[in-house]
This record gives C-alpha cells, sequence and structure tokens, in this order.
DNA sequence: CACTTGACCTGTCCGC
DNA sequence: TGCGGACAGGTCAAGT
C-alpha cells in the first residue's frame, strides 16, 4: 500500500531524526527480508535519506546505501528511547472500524523483520540504550538491500524507473510521450506502470483519474491533449494531497512515528464504492482492471 | 510484442 | 464454531 505519499510522508518524518546516528547493530528476525551484508553499515553514520518512486535510499559514510522498498505491508517506525514510541494520539480509530489492537503499537511486534539500534550521544557507553528503528512489514514483501554507492549501481537499480511526478521534469508533454508507447492499454493500468511515471499506485492512480474526469477504463489513444493536461494536474493533486493528509492508512500504513494518514477521509473515490460522489451524489461503482480494485464515479467520469 | 496471470505473503472477512 | 475461499495490492517472472 505504501505509495509515493506513503514514503515520503515517512522520508520527511525520518529525515530530522536518523541523520547524523551511527548504527551500532542491526538484528535480522526475518532474515529473507535484508540483502546483503550487516557488517557493512554497522558502526557507520547516516549521512543522507532520500526517496525514488516508492524506494527509499539510506546513504551511508564510507560507500554504502540501504534501500528500502515496503512494497504491501511495509513500515519504518523510529523510537527514540526517551519517550513512548506511539503516543496516544495515534490509538486512533482506523478505517474500516478497526481499532488498533495495543500489541501492533508495541515495537518489536510479531511482523517485526529488522531492528536497527543507534549510537546515543546521551549514554554512550550503554549497551541497551539508543534510539531505534523498526523495519516491520506483516506480508513480508519488502525488503532492505544493501548496495555499494559508487560504481553507478544505485543508478543501474533506478534507472528503469519513469519520472519522478513532483519534479518540474514531469510535464504533460512528457506524460504523454510516455503513456503513447502503450496506446491501447486503459488509462488507470497505465498509470501503475512505474516506468511511464513512478510512484503511483492502486489508490491514487483512481483518484487522480478522478481528478482529471478520465474514465479508469478509457484507452490511451482515445485521450486527447486536454485530457492528457488534465491528468498531469491530477496526478499531481492527488500525490500532493495525500502528502498533505499524511499518507493513507486503510490498514496498517503507520508513519515514521507510529502515527496513521489521514487521506482517505478527502478521497473521492478509493474505498468509497456505493457511496455517493462528493461532487454529484451519484453512487460511486467499483471495478476491476487487471484484477485491481478500481473506483470511479459514472457520472463524474464518463 | 502486447498483454495477462501467477507467485510472493499474512490477515481479515464472508458464506456455508 | 470452523473452514475454505476471496480479497487486499507492489513488482517481477512466466505464460498466452
Amino acid at each position: 500500500m505504501p505509495e509515493l505519499p506513503e514514503v515520503e510522508t515517512i522520508r520527511l518524518g525520518l529525515q530530522n531524526k536518523i541523520i547524523g546516528l551511527t548504527i551500532k547493530q542491526v538484528e535480522l528476525l526475518t532474515p529473507k527480508s535484508f540483502q546483503g551484508n550487516p557488517k557493512d553499515i554497522t558502526g557507520k553514520k547516516i549521512v543522507g535519506l532520500w526517496r525514488r518512486a516508492k524506494i527509499l535510499g539510506v546513504v551511508l559514510e564510507s560507500d554504502f546505501t540501504m534501500l528500502i522498498h515496503l512494497k504491501m505491508s511495509g513500515q519504518l517506525v523510529y523510537d527514540s528511547g526517551k519517550r513512548p514510541a506511539l503516543p496516544d494520539g495515534s490509538r486512533g480509530r482506523f478505517i474500516g472500524g478497526h481499532p488498533t489492537p495495543d500489541m501492533e503499537l508495541q515495537m518489536p511486534n510479531r511482523s517485526t523483520r529488522v531492528i536497527f539500534t543507534f549510537d546515543d550521544p546521551l549514554r554512550p557507553r550503554s549497551e541497551t540504550s539508543g534510539s531505534k528503528l523498526y523495519f516491520n512489514d506483516q506480508r513480508r514483501f519488502g525488503w532492505v538491500k544493501i548496495v555499494d554507492s559508487g560504481q553507478g549501481i544505485v543508478d543501474s537499480l533506478l534507472n528503469n524507473l519513469g519520472p519522478e511526478p513532483l519534479e518540474k521534469e514531469f510535464t504533460w508533454q512528457i506524460l504523454r510521450q510516455n503513456l503513447l508507447r502503450h496506446k491501447t492499454l486503459p488509462i488507470k493500468v497505465a498509470l501503475l506502470d512505474q516506468s511511464i511515471v513512478s510512484g503511483i499506485g492502486n489508490i491514487y492512480a483512481s483518484e487522480a483519474c478522478f481528478n482529471a474526469k478520465i474514465n479508469p477504463k478509457t484507452s490511451i489513444s482515445n485521450l486527447s491533449d486536454k485530457q492528457f493536461k488534465d491528468l498531469h494536474k491530477g496526478i499531481l493533486k492527488a500525490l500532493q494531497d495525500g502528502i498533505k493528509h499524511g499518507g493513507s492508512t486503510r490498514t496498517n500504513f503507520v508513519d515514521s512515528e507510529g502515527r496513521r494518514g489521514y487521506f482517505l477521509d478527502y478521497a473521492f473515490v478509493y474505498w468509497r464504492d456505493k457511496e455517493p460522489c462528493r461532487v454529484c451524489n451519484t453512487t460511486i461503482e467499483k471495478i476491476q482492471l487487471r484484477g485491481r480494485g478500481t473506483y470511479y464515479c459514472p457520472s463524474c467520469q464518463k
């Protein structure tokens, strides 16, 4: 579920917490979730943190970068060790009405795969002190990968990705050009293709089509230039709104402090089938496209 | 070549 | 109550 806005929310939260910290220990509770040698990053200081598409990069001094993909159910939760990891305010309702079991708020929990412990500058001699970063992943699709920072290795792993939608080089003309490589695809399916535009997943693909007033089934070859422009704007709005509300939590997304995101309280179509359109009151419909749930307003999106 | 399906996983929900 | 099956959705490999 983490898409660009969710990963960006995590990056923004971690940025002022872990840069400058030194990794003291790496514990692999689920070794399969971690590729590479933990020794390559142990004792190294974190000097940078970036996001490309849905991938986070943790840059370490002297040669290594740790790439993290959260896939469906990944979380990165930071615990300073100085106060409760998860403030009481986070124990809110989840969409769908599931109260959050306290157990899931404890770190570590049964979905914790990797624990990073940092040197605590305040208590450098203690073995047990130090803040921690927990990589949790219920479904184990996500991964952490240690790669050499140099020799273009990181670039080669990222170079099949399409443009970053929130960067200025992502124009409507670029969007059109990349989409026209696949003339017959339904537009919503194409938006999930990371080589066309990166970072969009199933939630924001439906929302972007709604914002542009385009039916998600529409074949790319049938789109006008006005519709490419509207789609470009619709993508930006969906992603920016997602970031503004701290991401989308349908089941288990949380930010770096364990807090849910609120975008779905403002979404127009995603997970709103059988509910009235916020614009025209028509009942929102759900269909399957390429096996993925797709939501739209049959009246606003002809 | 264009496109679809299956695999990877776990947890929840629904019908019988 | 228990059980089987569908569903959730990111990405890649394999299949049509």
